[in-house]
DNA sequence: GCTGATCGTCAGTGATACTGACTATCTGTG
DNA sequence: CACAGATAGTCAGTATCACTGACGATCAGC
């Protein structure tokens, strides 16, 4: 049976998730994953590109493009570290933390909306369940 | 927190399983796509090929290539639907039940060792959870 | 002060999926 | 029966995405 398959389950939730999701940011111009860049860069401190790209998962040449676009639209500017000069270091700027509140408001909105069959409680597990798998590896 | 984010996990664990499931498949030169095929082919009777576009969700023009793909290693063949010859009625050959078995072992393999820090119970929770929230839309 | 490693960048590549157009065929209407 | 519109499969072109390999600049250890 197809739909018992794993592969087939995550792949279908990720992409109708994505898409409801980058359908909800448009307004905002940004996409999904810009605002997991946003997020990540949200923290205590500023971050090289390198070690945002870690933290989300890419690679650090997708990184490059994902903070050019960014930095063009005036949501983040690149600085130099000053204790070692091969980084950059991405801070966000007032607009970038404003975009980042707005949309995370949004995507838990999308969030809410894509798991309206389920339960907060189920939520919760899933996210759980999910979350325990990725870390063993 | 970005780990607390739906996309964030799926996207992570779709492209996690699908590149374990593609090592476990390599050795009998099948990808998931075309396992996944396979299995949608591997019901009482033969689709044409839109059907088992529609059933796997994908496009039909990407299923002309993995027919085309699948065509070539003897797996499956076009044959005309005798009441509706705009159709291919897609068969699967001896060879490709074959493979469609032992794939299917396979996969379910990949699938326990994948989800190795979850117990039998929580792994059908997991599927069950992403089912429900799929069957919404 | 050198050697090897790391950071950001860029060009090129491969996988994936889509749009639009085309042919052949079917269906329904008159 | 004839014709219009819809559908199946195919193909070319395009967009996105992520990766590899290379490069210059910089750092760290000996």
């Amino acid at each position: 049976m197809l739909a018992d398959r794993l592969g087939y389950l995550l792949k279908h939730a990720q992409s109708a998730f994505a898409e409801r999701s980058a359908a909800a940011l448009a307004p905002l111009g940004l996409t999904g994953r810009e605002l997991a860049v946003l997020t990540v860069l949200g923290g205590s401190e500023a971050l090289a590109q390198q070690q945002a790209a870690s933290r989300l998962g890419v690679d650090r040449t997708t990184m490059v493009a994902l903070v050019d676009a960014l930095e063009a639209k005036g949501l983040v500017r690149r600085g130099p570290d000053p204790v070692d000069r091969r980084r950059n270091l991405v801070h966000l700027t007032e607009r970038g933390r404003e975009l980042l509140d707005e949309g995370s408001r949004i995507h838990a909105e999308a969030e809410r909306t894509f798991l309206a069959a389920l339960t907060a409680d189920e939520v919760s597990q899933l996210k759980s369940l999910l979350r325990r798998a990725l870390e063993v590896r």
